[in-house]
DNA sequence: CGCGTGATTGAAACCCTTCAAGTTTAGTGG
DNA sequence: CCACTAAACTTGAAGGGTTTCAATCACGCG
């Protein structure tokens, strides 16, 4: 299976062998070249991802055409959009890969078993739920009482290596600003140091 | 106990009369008058509330004091700063009393074992979880995508029982914008009509 | 080389905030 | 119940930060 899965359910989940290889069954392992989508607006999910190696967004498109990056997944991250996974609506996000990516496929089956099949998987899915709040709030605080220049240092410290492996723009997406602001707010904090 | 929130268990959470009876037993009953704080920043918060009669408000204080809120909670509405009860965690928010408000406790002991209490209970928690994703990302959305005006169309369509109940600067706290603004968007908003 | 994509820069426009003042509303004590 | 005060709301003018639009530059790739 895949080893950084493997690895982060250990590590993080605290999930045994025994449940690894249940996990391990049910489970796939599937790559994406650049570009290429795993999720379009109005899909039904049906699954989530765990990226093993890669870079994948989720992004909205709002009625102007721009895009708005809700998150950024590299290797060890969860992605999907739980709400439709959940309720069995259409999303409204779109999945792809910033660059070639390897995930792991998890389908809804899978999650709603999920306390079946591994205790610890199950408790480890609930943090991550109190977690993925956690860093919205956050992110909501920054939203209301930042400007563009404390936003940016927060996310270059929070994703150091994201911040590299990306283009501006999609930074510049993912604060909520346009690339021009975001080049503008570079150059500042270049001046400073 | 509670009428509203037995009515609610029973309703939305499907929650059967024996469980009822065993929740009945874990939870407490308490008012507050206006004004009153429930938690408050630092506080490593035991508890989440329903509230059974009333308003309650979370939100935090900035650097600089000002105020920002998160969420109201009206009749029938679940708060609690999920991460740090979860975590054991000292908070970062505020919660008060809008009006005076009577509440149903639910304790960390009564939250972990949940899942033994009511089944029933712990999938409809889980529910809310969801549910408050999707509403983070919604609020998200509109912070980076809409301009005061349509923040404000939003929330009053949304919550319209809250908008008279509350005074306008805290609507304007929950938009993230100053109660001067509002005051101006709404003398357009009324304008146009 | 030439084209496309991403990054930069400048100027004007726009939205929202800030500050200051005035008006209305609500609550309190005499 | 009125008078007074504080809080909430409104309004105007000036200022700041970000966007928009347009032009330019830098780079990788067929």
């Amino acid at each position: 299976m895949a080893d950084n899965f493997k690895t982060y359910l250990e590590t993080f989940a605290g999930v045994n062998n025994e449940e690894l290889i249940l996990i391990g069954e049910r489970v796939t392992l599937k790559t994406f070249p650049k570009s290429r989508f795993l999720q379009q607006k109005g899909d039904i999910c049906r699954f989530s991802f765990f990226v093993e190696k890669g870079l994948l967004r989720m992004y909205s498109i709002d009625p102007l055409g721009k895009e708005h990056i809700i998150q950024f997944a590299p290797e060890n991250w969860f992605v999907s959009d739980r709400g439709s996974v959940f309720f069995n609506e259409p999303t409204e996000y779109y999945i792809d890969a910033v660059e070639d990516t390897t995930v792991v496929v998890l389908d809804e089956l899978f999650m709603n078993q999920a306390s079946e099949i591994s205790v610890a998987f199950r408790k480890h899915n609930e943090r991550l739920l109190h977690n993925h709040i956690r860093h919205l709030q956050k992110r909501i605080s920054l939203l209301i009482g930042a400007g563009a220049e404390e936003r940016y240092r927060d996310f270059v410290s929070m994703y150091p290596d994201v911040h590299w492996r990306v283009p501006q723009w999609m930074v510049a997406s993912f604060l909520g600003i346009t690339p021009e602001s975001l080049s503008r707010v570079r150059r500042e904090l270049a001046r400073k140091v």
